[in-house]
DNA sequence: ATTCCAGCGTGACCTGCATCACGCAGGAAC
DNA sequence: GTTCCTGCGTGATGCAGGTCACGCTGGAAT
């Protein structure tokens, strides 16, 4: 089990995995290519017309990566895009002096290095698999023939951007206009109960995440998350089983996220 | 002078200009159409082949904007986009307490509304006009079918998306792991001057901006900006001399921002 | 001249949270 | 078993900066 991999940088004492490493099977349901994609029909950027789809395949190169692999870095010259087909993977920036900031999750179907292939820049976040994920690499090149061939596939991927941009700037009101490391937390729990959890009056959801993770997404620090859940615990705003996480006064969270009416 | 423009709805104090107001000139330069543009060459959306332009001439319509206009609203269902040809716009968000957090500022050449019209949602910032502009307005039927005919213009669109993300991601990251104000301030200042005045040892810019919109800038208050200037003032790290900003100690400036080597 | 108001300057106060500093538990490696 | 190491819980401390409060100034309106 030694040297499945090819250690090719290490920064911050972390490992950094080669750009395009092994396809072993990870036990994890394997996408042979998007033609046959189960979730073709779902996925944004996989649901479109049978020749498009067909010379996508042609230029596309799948490879699965384990859990702590990282797909690019931030200030890295861009090679080109990833579209996540499963697995989960963290963006993040970070300072000179060490601090992270979380940027967002993507889940499955999204296009990671979108901007920075099409403008040509550098990437401007680093992306790191959490969970072990399947990903198809299109290198920059390639990715903008096609775009130019298939005016459909332009829009897209402005499309896609749009919804990004969106994301984004929600993060920046978040973390920009709240008062209170709380608020922040609450309206964190929210979200993920929303995008990963069932709706019904006591929202639940598995929440994988470290507190330094979850401190990192809402820009504050480890210790103040372990104790603003300690005191949510304590005031039965939520439990926490395992990596269970049951919402259950939601109406009182949202009233600390500001999001109540 | 009175009654130029019909009032359509009064929200916090400020008032609202109807979406397509009077076309009377205000001291600026009038640009005709996008034809005879006479930045045409250097602006990344008005440089297209002949045929789009001629098009696109066909679906805008202009009018210029005063100082304390605002051309859409956070949460408004989406009209349009709008190309801003000369002046300037501010693009903000807003919490229910009031609190504002001013996104970037755009400048003549820059389309705004993008992301909200080739997604559908509603309008994700609030954009109000700072200096007189005059910006040419397409109503997004229109322009989603302009991009489906010209696939070059949708790749143009994702350019610029891509270019105001990397801004966005650039903002969160001085919000998001900045350790203190001073360090907001000065990266704020070294930026601006980047963007408009010289590049000399001693960069020198106009800063038309009130301390309480630099504060809703870098995320702060407006006495903690006052506080910060007297204190670079008195530190000798820049001057100001009416609207002028001088920095006199680009270095000192850039270690407090955490830019230097 | 007078009024008004937006924008700036500054002092006083006080609180939220980052930071340091530990201890403890559970899993992995050997 | 022992040794690591990662992640969590919690106390003590300090201070940056938000907030309130007030005064001053210069320009616009009348």
């Amino acid at each position: 089990m030694s040297r499945r991999f090819r250690i090719i940088r290490r920064v911050n004492e972390d490992t950094i995995w080669a750009g395009v490493p092994m396809r072993a099977p990870y036990g994890l349901e394997i996408i042979e290519n998007c033609v046959t994609c189960p979730h073709r029909e779902e996925r944004i950027f996989c649901n479109l017309s049978p020749d498009a789809v067909q010379d996508l395949s042609t230029i596309t190169s799948a490879s699965a990566y384990p859990k702590g692999a990282t797909l690019f870095m931030e200030g890295q010259a861009v090679r080109g895009v990833f579209i996540v087909c499963n697995g989960s993977v963290k963006l993040s920036t970070s300072s000179a002096d060490g601090k992270t900031l979380i940027v967002r999750i993507a889940d499955p179907g999204e296009v990671l290095g979108l901007a920075a292939t099409v403008t040509g820049k550098q990437y401007e976040l680093t992306a790191d698999v959490i969970e072990p994920a399947q990903a198809n690499f299109i290198a920059r090149g390639d990715f903008l023939a096609f775009l130019e061939k298939y005016g459909e596939v332009a829009l897209r991927v402005a499309q896609q951007m749009g919804e990004i941009y969106h994301a984004a700037v929600a993060e920046m009101r978040s973390i920009g206009l709240s008062h209170s490391a709380g608020e922040k937390l609450a309206r964190f729990l929210l979200d993920w109960c929303a995008g990963h959890g069932n709706q019904k009056e006591e929202p639940r959801a598995t929440l994988t995440m470290t507190h330094e993770e979850i401190a990192q997404i809402i820009g504050s620090s480890r210790e103040t998350v372990t104790r603003l859940f300690t005191d949510f615990k304590k005031k039965r705003y939520l439990n926490v089983e395992g990596s269970a996480l049951i919402i259950r006064n939601k109406s009182a969270l949202e009233k600390l996220a500001g999001t109540a009416v």
